[in-house]
DNA sequence: GCCGTTTTCGGCCCGACTGTTTTCAGTCG
């Protein structure tokens, strides 16, 4: 069973008691736990290998055990009876906007619909005889709310795609851009998924703090790249961008600005934590601000600072807010609630890497021809020496496909990379006012055999190596993790690049044993690459907080196929941040020296 | 049913929105 299987069967139960009027909190209790484990980046059968089932928030003694009970017989009798008293027509019902356990299963049960496979279906029929709104509790309204539900869950099997986080960023940045020549906006920021910086983006959201929410408003739905205006009210507005984009605009007066940031920001789940916590301090948390509420125990020792006589206390910041509850600033990509919350009580937040630490990067293409496989660069070293140079650099490293070994002999992949060589210290030598050191390396392709894609002679021309998978992804995860380790085990293969292989909303990635790789890695001075380039975005965040939970060493680099592409190095930083990588987790933030000493090691 | 800077009992995130209601229930993010 997938974790998101269980999560579903967990929802179930939970609707079973609602029916069934439980206590409300043993409900909220299965609904957490679902959320927990619909969260959950890896497998929760593994976990409840490792024994580390009851290790999970939420997840105690009860449906700990209910799961554990499924993990070994594959069933759980408890939640069988539950269901079993419940009609199954109402769970697909469930699926549809606005609809809880009890509409669906009043709706069953006062429709007699019976067949959970037809439910949908007989429920759209039911409504367009006019059957739902005589029902206790329904009317037209309601019954034709109930036929547009349909419709769009009709229309939404097909999934939205969400986009990579480097194409929203760019384009929040040019709305914001716009929002910020107006005269009364004070200041304008992405929220949600944008701001805490995920790897792929649904819709784009926008705050701007305002005296004025009217001009902001108006300004806004007249941007030059707005296709239609979808909704405007007094606290917001949505468009449509010319790209199909939709765009939404929320608006808050400035004092009450660090509150609006935080809730919209999230997650929700970093949210709700903190409330948690706040509501013990005797503190209520709201979209605007914080409320002292009254509490019989120890008032003074957890809310001295707060009038109980105030009704709301408003921050313009998210600084002040959070020191208003005794903690750090906890940047937005750590805002996940996995740990950063408990981390900030005691004061032990990593300092996270930042893009200001990259003193050059290992994985540029140039359009030097050397015959690959796979595609060349566009850009000539020249150009990339020079834009590395701009970007204060101290060295870069060019990593070219590597000669394809269909078309070539091992000696003739030997001469061209010798080729290579002197042709790149030759424009090294006559770029005199560039300081940047060079690396000449190669991106080598990891055979299916394990193999790399050059001979050892090879090496005599290489810095160092990348090694990569470009082919025969579908090979089992025993059998690709002995690809990458055979691949890596060369003395001079120091990186492995794009590790997981996926594309963003394309191509889920291969499966590795990561276990097994970090280990390696770290026993063998290997480091693995975060490539920022936007459709990879590749190692994901949450196995780079892994690997650096293992001490494993990473790099940030671009993968660039030109000079330009080089700027995108920020979205591979925002990723190590979000796996809580600080500076000392990543080789190129090391000063020349450094990293060469620990290349060649 | 879960959980602990109120700690093994006694609490449990919060407000907006909608539709059906005359004060609330259900759903959502």
């Amino acid at each position: 069973m997938t974790n998101q299987e269980i999560a579903n069967l967990l929802r179930q139960v939970a609707a079973a008691y609602t029916i069934k009027r439980e206590n409300r909190f043993k409900i909220i209790a299965y609904e957490k736990a679902a959320d927990t484990i619909s969260g959950l980046n890896n497998d929760l059968q593994d976990l409840w290998k490792e024994g580390k089932l009851f290790d999970l928030p939420g997840i105690g003694k009860a449906i700990g055990g209910y799961l554990d009970e499924l993990f070994r017989k594959g069933v759980v009798r408890h939640f069988n009876q539950v269901l079993a008293q419940l009609p199954a027509s109402m769970f697909p019902l469930m699926e549809l906007s606005g609809f809880g356990a009890k509409k669906a299963y009043k709706l069953v049960t006062s429709l007699k619909l019976k067949n959970p496979k037809t439910a949908v279906e007989d429920l759209a029929n039911a409504a367009k005889q006019g059957k739902i709104a005589p029902i206790e509790g329904f009317g037209e309204k309601s019954q034709q709310e109930i036929l547009e539900a349909i419709n769009r869950f009709k229309k939404g099997q097909k999934r939205t795609k969400r986009m990579p986080l480097a194409y929203a960023y760019e384009i929040a940045n040019n709305v914001i851009e716009y929002l910020v020549r107006h005269q009364d906006t004070k200041e304008a920021v992405p929220l949600g998924s944008l701001r805490r910086m995920l790897a792929t983006i649904g819709d784009i959201d926008i705050a701007v703090s305002t005296n004025n929410p009217e001009a902001v408003l108006d300004w806004f739905i007249n941007y030059p790249k707005k296709f239609k205006v979808i909704e405007k009210g007094p606290s917001g507005a949505t468009i449509i961008l010319l790209n199909g984009t939709q765009v939404d605009l929320r608006v808050q007066k400035p004092e009450m600005f660090g509150a609006m940031l935080l809730y919209f920001t999230g997650s929700k789940r970093h949210n709700i934590h903190l409330r948690e916590l706040a509501l013990r301090k005797g503190l209520s948390l709201n979209e605007y601000g914080i409320k002292p509420i009254k509490k019989t125990k120890n008032l003074e020792l957890s809310t001295k600072n707060f009038d109980q006589k105030m009704k709301l206390y408003t921050f313009s910041n998210e600084i002040d807010f959070y020191q208003a509850l005794g903690l750090p600033l906890m940047t937005p990509e750590i805002r996940e609630d996995t740990g950063e919350i408990e981390a900030s009580i005691v004061h032990n937040l990593p300092k996270l890497v930042e893009l200001t630490d990259i003193k050059g990067e290992f994985h540029i293409h140039t359009n030097y021809n050397l015959e690959p496989s796979h595609d060349l660069g566009a850009s000539p070293l020249s150009e990339i020496l020079n834009n590395a140079s701009k970007l204060g650099y101290e060295y870069v490293g060019i990593s070219d496909h590597n000669p394809s070994i269909g078309n070539h002999t091992s000696s003739q992949i030997v001469s061209i990379l010798k080729r290579r060589k002197a042709n790149y210290e030759q424009i090294l030598s006559s770029l005199k006012s560039v300081r940047v050191k060079l690396l000449i390396m190669l991106e080598i392709d990891i055979l299916p055999s394990g193999k790399l894609a050059v001979p050892d002679e090879a090496f005599e021309y290489l810095d160092a190596a990348i090694v990569s998978i470009h082919s025969n992804f579908h090979l089992d995860k025993d059998s690709m993790t002995k690809r990458v380790l055979s691949g890596l085990s060369h003395p001079k293969a120091k990186i492995l690049a794009h590790p997981t292989g996926r594309l963003l909303e394309r191509r889920e990635g291969y499966e590795l044993d990561w276990a097994k790789i970090f280990a390696f890695c770290k026993e063998r001075n290997k480091a693995i690459e975060i490539n920022s380039y936007p459709d990879r975005l590749d190692l994901p965040d949450y196995l780079v907080r892994q690997a650096v939970d293992e001490k494993v060493k990473l790099t940030i680099d671009t993968d660039s196929h030109a000079a330009s592409q080089m700027d995108l190095i920020k979205y591979g930083v925002f990723v190590a941040r979000r796996g809580w990588a600080t500076k000392d987790d990543i080789i190129n933030t090391m000063p020349y020296n450094k990293m060469k000493e620990w290349l060649e090691k």
